[in-house]
DNA sequence: AGACATCACTGAAACGTTTCGGAAGGGCTC
DNA sequence: GAGCCCTTCCGAAACGTTTCAGTGATGTCT
């Protein structure tokens, strides 16, 4: 590995000039400057940033935690992230959490260690000791994405949930549905509740009863769901559609119906939260709210650099995105 | 920021000797033990593994490079490598690379910056030129996933790709067709060239004519893919079977095919490479060949570590691994 | 009891940068 | 031509670790 001794040695100058000009932190004469990157071309120079970072304190590095990056609305995030970095010059550490607490309290700390400047984070945790665990391990910016955390002070970008769901249902019950079930996710789950809480003002503002035995327990997982779906259906009578609350359930929700003989739409309506490439491969065209995941992850990310670079101070804010409906095919007007 | 140096003081010792109990690289007594430890817990300190990375020169941190973590296929290979990580200590750079050559260089350049030990990839190039970039750039150990670089160096995790278009093709000539259409990738991936090359060669075996009117090139993306799919519909005597050669190729598949009025498989018989969560879970479920993505990666893992630990040396070598059938409805024998 | 291993620990050098006080030299003012 | 200010470059300290030669103290063997 050459170092900037070499380079300096073998244009004769400083080791302090080479770095000046490398970094140009200070106006230098032609003459060193040419010599330096001659030298530099030469030996195929290539900084350390491992010696950088320990100098400087900072590492140009953010770290990225999130659940599940198989799911795509994460390596969406995932990717919108990696884009913003690029064009930052920052390197991007990746890790996953399986939805597991303590994986990521680990992550954190793993992030800690590598005195990444920042890191955005999808928490999947909750709870107050949870709270307070990430409080000890986040000693550096973060901000959070899906999800806000009680009592922790952080920037977050998350969609409106309750309008998510609420647009679903408004939309079914002006389509004649009456008999609405839901997929929603577990109770510890903060977004889930609020999705919830959507379904169930848009029932009370239609004047429909919200029926206890037309809400069906997820895991934001394809086979938890799957199981729910299927527990839905054997309510009686049965629903005349059914809201799925991620794109994980939506593949649960599917497989269902597939399984038991229902065609979407002419036996049951389907709509669900997360809009998602294949959504609109297959038979039927998904009815979705979209989320607009590229554009909450950019703005999380421009709000971190904004926090490295000092541009952006004071305690943190949360930003709501507004999710929007695709009418399509997996939902049906019910007529009588 | 809590240092060695705090931690030696507060605890009465030596810097050196908070460093070998911390890293417990010599025997030390018991009382010194318990004082470091003490002194660690009241501190809160954390090891700052960057001065650490300078001082050992390596840094625990392996680069993965992939061309789109968006999809599925490669999230579950990065998802793959976090486990893998995880489980040796180790953590995950990514990159990503938008298929882009050029990007892919870029980030190769930065994991060197980085000082990575080593580095998981899935080239996106093809070409002399591009080779001998990519040797230059790449003075740590690499491992290729899904491609292999002609006059590259390096081991290499890959699909039988012959063998799963084969796969396909043969057991649709089995099912009665005949007229077999294929949406390939483009002609500068070796994959692609592989893939068609086992569609031929089954083709080959049974007699049947291959007819270039049948090959449509595609991307192995949604938008391009489906106008290769619009080409193959248009031909005359149409095809009665269409393989897939990529997941993302399927969605341009299916949403001709639907924009069209086709029927899969009353219509039309699809079959494609690459099986996902989602492929079961619409009308119809797809057939596919599985790739063992997951098994595949962790190997390609292994091997790395196995690099970076020096058990294994000598020259690259590739596994290939190879596909599995699943059949589902989206295709149909052909009577008559 | 003296010589000598053994053991536990200390102290300092080194990793490759950045950064900053300071030196050398040139140009300007008076 | 003396003094001064810039400009340009140099040299060394420091970042937080690891590592290793070295120092005492303790135990062992003859």
């Amino acid at each position: 590995m050459t170092t900037l001794r070499d380079v300096a040695r073998h244009a004769g100058v400083s080791i302090g000039s080479v770095s000046t000009v490398l970094n140009n932190t200070a106006p230098v004469s032609p003459a060193l400057k040419a010599k330096v990157l001659k030298a530099v071309e030469e030996l195929g120079y290539v900084p350390d940033a491992v010696a950088r970072s320990l100098k400087t304190g900072r590492s140009r590095t953010i770290g990225l935690i999130v659940p599940d990056i198989t799911n795509p609305h994460f390596s969406a995030v995932a990717s919108a992230i990696e884009i913003a970095c690029d064009a930052s010059g920052y390197a991007l550490l990746l890790c996953n959490t399986t939805d597991s607490p303590a994986k990521e309290l680990r992550d954190l700390h793993l992030m800690r260690r590598q005195r990444v400047d920042g890191v955005i984070l999808v928490p999947s945790g909750s709870g107050e000791a949870y709270v307070a665990e990430l409080k000890r391990a986040a000693t550096m910016p973060v901000v959070l994405i899906d999800r806000t955390l009680e009592g922790f002070d952080a920037d977050a970008v998350v969609l409106d949930n309750r309008a998510a769901s609420y647009g679903i249902v408004d939309y079914l019950v002006r389509a004649g549905h009456r008999r609405i079930g839901i997929v929603a996710g577990p109770t510890s789950m903060s977004i889930a509740e609020e999705r919830l809480a959507g379904y169930r003002q848009a029932l009370e503002e239609h004047a429909i009863d919200y029926i206890e035995d037309l809400v069906a327990r997820g895991a934001y997982q394809p086979e938890p769901d799957y199981r729910a779906t299927a527990s839905l259906l054997a309510r009686r009578p049965r629903p005349t559609a059914i809201v799925s609350t991620s794109n994980h359930t939506m593949i649960g929700v599917m497989k269902a119906l597939a399984d038991q003989g229902f065609r979407c739409p002419e036996d049951m309506s389907v709509a669900s939260i997360d809009d998602v490439v294949w959504a609109t491969a297959f038979s039927p065209k998904m009815t979705v709210m979209a989320q607009p995941i590229v554009e909450m992850t950019e703005l999380a990310a421009s709000r971190l650099f904004g926090r490295l670079a000092g541009t952006m101070t004071g305690p943190g804010t949360v930003l709501v995105a507004q999710p929007a409906l695709k009418v399509r095919d997996s939902t049906r007007p019910l007529t009588g």
